[in-house]
DNA sequence: CACTTTAGGGCAGCCTTGTTGACATTCCAA
DNA sequence: TTGGAATGTCAACAAGGCTGCCCTAAAGTG
């Protein structure tokens, strides 16, 4: 109860907005704003008896052609097993491409085929849509703090990959 | 490829943000970002048998004591066979109390018990630290971004159900 | 006052997607 | 060249979603 933040003294916001209910705010809109995040790929994919896994995979498949089994597997932070169940799926059904490594034998680098990225475009603009018509409106401001607080609720290492996919892009 | 948000006549921030690599990232700041979100508390729910659907009943019976079985269906957005078989868990540990209706003795209004209320707060006291590290680290304005951002990107259904619990508490 | 309809809630069983365990292949280092 | 480490696959299990079916209580209707 000797909480600083919730001292009386407190008058500016700046240490005021840590109240406890503050922060209960922030995790339900936590919450309920990731539901939303999800809902739109979620629609699709329930049409073709997908699931998130799958698109989880797509995703970062897209965005880091030639990745590896053990690569997606630290981004998405699953199991082997898990991960394989569900791109052994998708790569029986045409989507993705899996090529035994050129200097490791051991490795599969992993594509999208055509409908693979078909799939994936459909799925990220959808996604897309929502953060899209999120951004604007609430401004380019809100958006800077937006990022700023998910890259500080992020682990040390989860924020490491996050850069490295970013970096890899630019 | 038409797209006005990347029109290279963009000089301006304004517009410029809305480049799908920017919404890429946005995307994958929220994937990464949950993780973390839910880390503190998933390691504490692993050592007692239980996941995250024990954590969201017990968090929204703290802040609505007495609500039904329906109310909470409505908020988690899960079937009430789905949260069932969670509440029945935690009625059998004896975390929560499932009291008839007085009115309509069909509903049941749900009550932690002491040792419940005891685990949601070190639950909420987990995840609470984690909110405040990034909160305290990013500054008041990034936050109220946040919150904008977040707001924005719920189903109508969602945002009316999270401004409700926070009125409710108010 | 019965009698049907509607709503809240519970149980059984299925599916997705996590998990661990066992195993094959490949690479590398002693 | 051989044993250990790394990569990926297959099998089996657990958590927590889902639908379907059922019971009880309330509410509406003759």
């Amino acid at each position: 109860m000797a909480d600083p933040d919730r001292a009386p003294h407190a008058g500016g916001e700046s240490l005021l907005f840590l109240t406890d209910e503050q922060l209960r705010q922030g995790i339900e809109a936590m919450f309920f704003a990731y539901r939303g995040f999800t809902a739109d790929p979620d629609r699709i994919l329930a049409t073709l008896d997908y699931g998130r896994a799958h698109h989880r995979a797509l995703h970062f498949c897209a965005c880091a052609p030639g990745t590896t089994v053990s690569n997606l597997i630290s981004i998405l932070g699953v199991t082997k097993q898990s991960l394989n169940r569900v791109l052994r799926t998708l790569v029986a059904d045409g989507l993705i491409e899996s090529r035994v490594g050129h200097a490791d034998k051991r490795e599969r680098n992993l594509f999208l085929t055509e409908a693979g990225q078909e799939l994936e475009q459909r799925l990220s603009d959808a996604q897309r849509a929502r953060m899209r018509a999120a951004y604007r409106q609430v401004g380019p401001e809100a958006v800077s703090g937006f990022r700023k607080v998910l890259e500080a609720m992020m682990d040390p290492e989860q924020r490491r990959q996050y850069h490295a996919l970013r970096d890899g892009r630019a």
